[in-house]
DNA sequence: GAAACTATAGACTGATTAGTCGGTCTATTC
DNA sequence: GAATAGACCGACTAATCAGTCTATAGTTTC
C-alpha cells in the first residue's frame, strides 16, 4: 500500500478515536511510519488532508448505496436496499463511518469540494422529492424529509456498527427498518 | 450580571460559532470584557468552562422538558408535551441548543460530571421504559429506542431553529410530530 | 550516464496558546 | 481603620505543533 493511503488510513483511525485537533500530524506520520516530510509532501496542509478524507468516505458510501438501488422501481423496496446498503457499509467501515458521522460536520470545505459534496447530497434529495412525488412519502419540505432520513440513517447505523450481531438477526434488523419507514411513509 | 456567568455566555456563542478549538481562552477573554486572570480565576482550566457549559445546558433543557409533562398520565400526550417543550427551548436558546447538538458530543468528561449527566439521562430512559410497558411504544432495546427519539428530536428542533416561523404553523407542526411518533409507536 | 523528476527523510522554526504569577482593587468584618 | 478575603488584572512563559527547508535515494527519460 502506498505511503498517501497509510497516511490516510492512519489518520481516519486517530481523528476518530482522539478527535481532529487532538491528533497532531507529527503522531500521524509516526503511526503510518512515514516522514514529516513524505506527509506534507502528499498533502500541502492538515486540511487537505481533511478534506481528501471527506471527499473520499462521501463517495464510498455513495457508491455503495446506489449501486445497490439504482435499479429498484418501487419506492419503499429501493429506500430499503438503500439502508440495507448504508448499514452494511457502515458495519464493513467502522472508521469511516465515524469520521462521517462525527467529525465531518466541524470541517469547513473549500469552495471546490463543497461543491462537489453537494452534488452527492443533491441526489439524495432528488429521490426524496420523487418519493415524495410519487406518494409514496408524506408531504413535507425536501430538506426535512431528506435530513429526517439521515438523521435516522445515523442513529441505526451507529447501533449497528456497536451491536453488529443485530444486524444478523432479521425480524429485528425489519423492525428497526420499519422505524425508519413509518416516520417518513405517507 | 456577573463576570463569571459573562464567561459562560461568551464561551458558548464562541464555541459554537467558532469551535471550541479555533477559539481560544485569550478571546474568550477579550469578548467577554476580563482578563485572562479572571477567567482562570472562576475555571481552574478551559475543560472546566466545557464541563461546566455541559451540565447547565443539560439541566437548563431537562427541567424545561421535565416541568412541562410530569403530571400528563397518558403516554403520548406526555410525549408530545416533552417534544413541544424541548423544540420551545431550543428555539428559545439556539445557541444552547448547537453547543447540546453538535459540540458537547466529542467532550471528554470526567467521571463526576459524566455521572450527573448519566443521571438525567437515565430519566430519558425510564420514560422510554415505561411507554414499551404500557404498549404504547414499539418492543425495542430500550437503549436503542431512546436514541432513536434523541436523534429524532436533535433533527426536528434543528430544523425549528432555523426555520422558527414555521413552529408557528401548528398543522406543520403537528405533522413533524407524527413523523416522530410514527417512528416509535407500538 | 546525465539530467530531471518524484518520494522520502527528519531537524528546525515561527506562531500560537493554555495556564501562571505577582500584584491591585473593593468589600466585609471586627 | 486595620485586617482579611476574594474578585480582578495583564504581562509573561513553557510547551506544542503546523509547516519549511535542505538533503538523499530511487526512477524515468533522452
Amino acid at each position: 500500500m502506498s505511503k498517501r493511503q497509510d497516511i490516510l488510513d492512519t489518520a481516519v483511525d486517530l481523528f476518530v478515536r482522539q478527535g481532529v485537533d487532538n491528533t497532531p500530524t507529527a503522531q500521524i506520520c509516526k503511526v503510518a511510519g512515514v516522514a514529516t516530510g513524505t506527509l506534507f509532501h502528499h498533502f500541502h496542509s492538515k486540511e487537505e488532508i481533511l478534506t481528501t478524507l471527506v471527499l473520499d468516505i462521501r463517495e464510498s458510501v455513495h457508491s455503495a448505496i446506489m449501486s445497490s438501488s439504482q435499479h429498484i422501481d418501487d419506492f419503499k423496496a429501493r429506500f430499503e436496499a438503500m439502508w440495507l446498503a448504508f448499514n452494511r457499509w457502515a458495519i464493513e467501515h467502522p472508521n469511516q463511518f465515524q469520521f462521517r458521522a462525527q467529525i465531518e460536520a466541524r470541517i469547513n470545505l473549500d469552495e471546490r469540494t463543497q461543491k462537489q459534496v453537494d452534488k452527492l447530497q443533491g441526489e439524495y434529495q432528488e429521490i426524496t422529492r420523487m418519493g415524495i412525488e410519487q406518494g409514496a412519502l408524506k408531504s413535507l419540505p425536501v430538506d426535512f424529509l431528506t435530513g429526517l432520513v439521515h438523521a435516522l440513517g445515523l442513529h441505526m447505523a451507529a447501533y449497528f456498527v456497536e451491536n453488529p450481531q443485530r444486524f444478523s438477526d432479521v425480524a429485528f434488523r425489519q423492525h428497526c427498518f420499519s422505524c425508519a419507514w413509518q416516520a417518513i411513509a405517507a
